[in-house]
DNA sequence: TTATATTTTTAGATTAATCTAAAAATAATT
DNA sequence: AATTATTTTTAGATTAATCTAAAAATATAA
């Protein structure tokens, strides 16, 4: 079954607003992340449920059909991988490869995409952090906090972000805060939720909106 | 100007149509080279003309404005560049990148296919040997001939083709008339126009029709 | 040069994806 | 439980790209 760029980014919006497999996504919240209307959505869902790609009930929300599921996983799988090409190989930053990877998503080729991955010798995350799904759709779910979650003392390597902006991304850059670095947590200011974190034996300051959005590996 | 992937492909077919710059192409021509109607490829043209394209005049063909020319360029310097990408790095064979390329092609971003060019180590021609233009779309067009024109004792590199089909490269392929084989002209029959040829000090005989399609640089 | 054939364009429909505005269903609140 | 607010769906249009069938223009041949 073909699938144009749309639906494919529907069945990933569904995919990416799924807490879990079970509970049902809203019109509007689809709507919303994909920056057009809940009548828009209304009509797609109803064609992407002739397809069989989602459960969809009236006024009900919907979920990932298994064929759904594993059509939204390649496209996060062949996302991933152009971005780990796109910086491992092209030179890009982190913060640049967001828009590129959401055009090259799209080209449909399973052989590409799996000599893609050989060539890139089966990384198992990209450059955030984000598991990439092997050919099969299975990945491992890390177990990372945000900081902003830790005690004090624990030390921790940062391994993802739950913001992907480009704005964030270059800050995190720019402050050292990068993947693969060893953090260790010194203390939380009470007044405004904002941390004391030590970096490479220095110790430096980050708000509370960060600490939120940087994962760490214990 | 954004341009989609159909005027994407109209610009690359008007261009391949064109013998020489000044000649006008025809809506028929269009039509076929696209699988398309003429009355859709009318259509189409008034809108690349509104856009500046081509030149347009009712019942008379069209062809290409500088910006145009440009624009189909910038498109063939990325179906090709990417063509050796797949070649060079994924291991895809000549006869079946194509394709794929057709897709690549559109992906809109003129740093990632110049950050792919470098990466490539600027290559000069594709896996089939057309050329492949540089970022301001200049490039030389090679001195080829094909067997056909070539007279008895001739010796050349096989340096491109005239024909781009799987078949007929999977061919070339298998009986080892592959880019940069040095051949030699031994002898053309008469009856049916085709030609033995010397290849790696063995004699060889391939028809007049794989003949013309085989080009050679001396 | 008139008649015939071919090519190209127009007119009017169709399909996918979108929209606004209004109606219907569901959820929240008094 | 009745009213209000929110969410979702329907109805009807719009845009890009396509199509078929018919008309118009151009090219070819008698």
């Amino acid at each position: 079954m073909i699938t144009s760029f749309t639906e494919e980014n529907y069945l990933k919006s569904i995919y990416h607003l799924s807490p879990d497999e079970g509970t049902a996504v809203n019109t509007n919240a689809i709507a919303e992340s994909l920056n057009t209307k809940a009548a828009s959505v209304t009509d797609m869902l109803k064609k992407l449920a002739d397809k069989e790609f989602i459960n969809y009930i009236k006024y009900q929300g919907v979920t990932l059909t298994p064929l759904g599921r594993e059509r939204a996983l390649n496209i996060i799988r062949k996302h991933r991988l152009w971005e780990v090409f796109l910086v491992e190989k092209l030179n890009f930053k982190w913060d640049e490869v967001h828009d590129l990877a959401e055009e090259l998503e799209h080209i449909h080729s399973d052989l590409l995409i799996n000599r893609l991955d050989e060539f890139l010798e089966f990384p198992k995350t990209d450059p955030h952090g984000d598991p990439i799904p092997d050919k099969h759709g299975k990945f491992n779910v890390p177990e990372l906090i945000p900081i902003s979650k830790l005690k004090n003392e624990t030390s921790g390597i940062i391994s993802g972000v739950r913001e992907h902006s480009p704005l964030f991304l270059k800050y995190l850059e720019k402050t050292g805060l990068v993947l693969g670095q060893e953090i260790k947590i010194k203390e939380q200011i009470e007044f405004d939720g904002s941390f004391i974190i030590s970096i490479k034996e220095n110790d430096i300051m980050i708000s509370r909106e960060v600490a939120k959005n940087l994962l760490i590996a214990i």
